[in-house]
DNA sequence: GTAGATATGTCAATATAACTGACCCAAAGT
DNA sequence: ACTTTGGGTCAGTTATATTGACATATCTAC
């Protein structure tokens, strides 16, 4: 059998903690951006996800964010009011909408990822690259397990 | 210079993605437990850390969940009505309360961890321990960044 | 020992982001 | 034609956080 004496309750409680403190450390910094928009952290998790996935729908977005149709749909239509976000009817399927950033909205991306990326990019600039990839698989079976 | 062709964007903007949904899942795994009590996520954390830093004061206690003392002691009050946890006042400095869980915040915090601990023990089970290591130092670093 | 700083607790109002439940329309699939 | 699906919306509620003001007890420094 595996030797797992270095998988124990305490390295585990250390884990739920250290990736609170990621979580919340990651999605502080670009805050005061944010706010110049009236904007918050459920209006950025959106933009992100629009951006890196251009042309999802307003399902495909549902699923990755685990929110309600109305909690998302307060969210949506601030970003359409603001000129941040454009829906555009489905291709193959016109009951769906297919979610764009605009121009201001890329330009808000920008300013956001600009500040968010600084923590991530200090992190692992002196990581090897088998560090960085350990970590990826690691966090890749915490989501998918 | 070292090699950093494997640090772009593109990878930056998986681990941010990665990073909520890490917390999002490992946060969401004992939220039936907690209902069962009446409580939520907010008391979840406070719970965590009142078990893994045991007798932490109040500031203590405010500084790693970095809210304000007003939401802090909401969320106490609850703990202290259920009997889940009992403040001290400090040895030392008698102004300071010393936070500990009673017999019952023991066995709550036991229910929870139970729920939580087997994604990140899974996660990890069939990962050598160079990649836990690795795993824990990056999240290390990003935190402290 | 008194003045000021610190640790904690509390009242009140507000903001953010989520929820449940009900209902609507348009378009697609059968 | 009928049902299902994708999306939008109204209304009310809950959970968790905020700001600002103020109170009390205790410690520290002079």
């Amino acid at each position: 059998m595996r030797d797992l004496l270095y998988l124990k309750d305490e390295q585990i409680k250390d884990f739920i903690e250290q990736i609170f403190y990621a979580y919340r450390e990651t999605y502080s910094d670009p805050k005061k951006i944010l706010k110049k928009y009236s904007f918050g952290t459920a209006h950025h998790r959106a933009i992100h996800l629009i951006e890196k996935y251009e042309g999802l729908t307003v399902s495909d977005l549902l699923n990755k964010l685990k929110i309600t149709k109305q909690s998302l749909n307060r969210v949506l239509r601030d970003l359409i009011n603001n000129k941040t976000i454009l829906l555009k009817k489905g291709e193959i399927d016109s009951r769906q909408r297919q979610i764009f950033l605009n121009e201001k909205g890329k330009k808000l991306f920008e300013e956001i990822f600009f500040e968010q990326k600084k923590r991530i990019y200090n992190a692992l600039k002196n990581s090897d690259s088998d560090s960085v990839i350990k970590f990826k698989n690691v966090l890749t079976k915490i989501i998918n397990e």
